[in-house]
DNA sequence: TTCACTGCAAACGCTTTGCATATGG
DNA sequence: CCATATGCAAAGCGTTTGCAGTGAA
């Protein structure tokens, strides 16, 4: 799912919008970051777009790229993601559409799903627990059909 | 929801067992933190249990309190949790009703609910994906409502 | 007796912070 | 101009690791 150049035009138009409206400034480092992470293809870290950034020669901090990633999840066009213990993983989230995540247990493939029955859930907590709720997240853990198969064919063969 | 003592007993009884199928030795630190573990009252962290044992005087240290969680887990007695801030998250498991979390992102509160309807989405998602779902995670973040009503109050006197 | 376990502290890795410089408005 | 943003490096902080001493089996 690459993202189109009117998709960039337009997530370029609300972060624009944005840092004007809250008094921050529109310096060019926050335009390239935003211009990176919307040309990553799935999930990625800090430090994978540092190192994709300084492959492409800007001249850019690990700091600035926290700051921006701040600032870009405040306006909804990147969305946080905590797998494990492990570092903050993160993913564009504008013209993307709503998924969670299917683990397998055995061999770590991730499936993304959509269920609307999840929004249910949300509003219904939500009014229930008095709560204005943002985002969530969902993973389901399992096992899937090549590695149960597989288990198959080794129970057999033993 | 206090931990009753048969409870206690029971959850002993399986520790003591895992270590001893496991070749673990069963020391009596292991014990005193599992027993400190089950009386712990909702979600805590390491460093909470670190001061909650050295209050009572147990001469304990850290990584023994990371490396016996790491057991209470891999027997099932504690689950971990990651709400998107930096530290880890535990609670007991053992005769403990399934739930999940409603977490604040503005003061970190943990609230937790029960929705039947999260057991129709994984027996349809799994059907679907063909994957044997054994556990899910599924968290909610938002705005509970006194850090809402503080943030008005504050929009009010500025 | 043995070696897994322990406490302690240093190391580790991701993230935040402090500071001098640069620059958008 | 000058307050905000930046790059760099150091500091924070939860967690892991190394090591010498300890104690369960």
């Amino acid at each position: 799912m690459p993202t189109t150049p009117e998709t960039i035009e337009k997530v370029i138009e609300i972060f624009s919008a944005y840092l004007e409206k809250n008094g921050h400034r529109k310096t060019p480092e926050r335009f390239a970051i935003l211009n990176e992470v919307y040309a990553q293809k799935g999930h990625f870290d800090i430090e994978s777009l540092y190192v994709s950034m300084k492959a492409k020669r800007y001249r850019v901090s690990r700091a600035t790229l926290y700051n921006t990633i701040d600032l870009l999840q405040a306006c909804n066009l990147v969305r946080k993601h905590q797998f494990g213990n492990s570092n903050a993983q993160f993913e564009r989230s504008y013209a993307y559409k709503q998924h969670d995540h299917l683990v397998c247990t055995k061999c770590n493939k991730v499936v993304e799903f959509c269920d609307p029955r999840i929004q249910n859930i949300k509003s219904t907590v939500g009014e229930l627990l008095d709560f204005n709720i943002l985002h969530h997240s969902l993973n389901l853990y399992g096992i899937c059909s090549s590695c149960r198969k597989r288990e198959e064919f080794e129970k057999e063969a033993s």
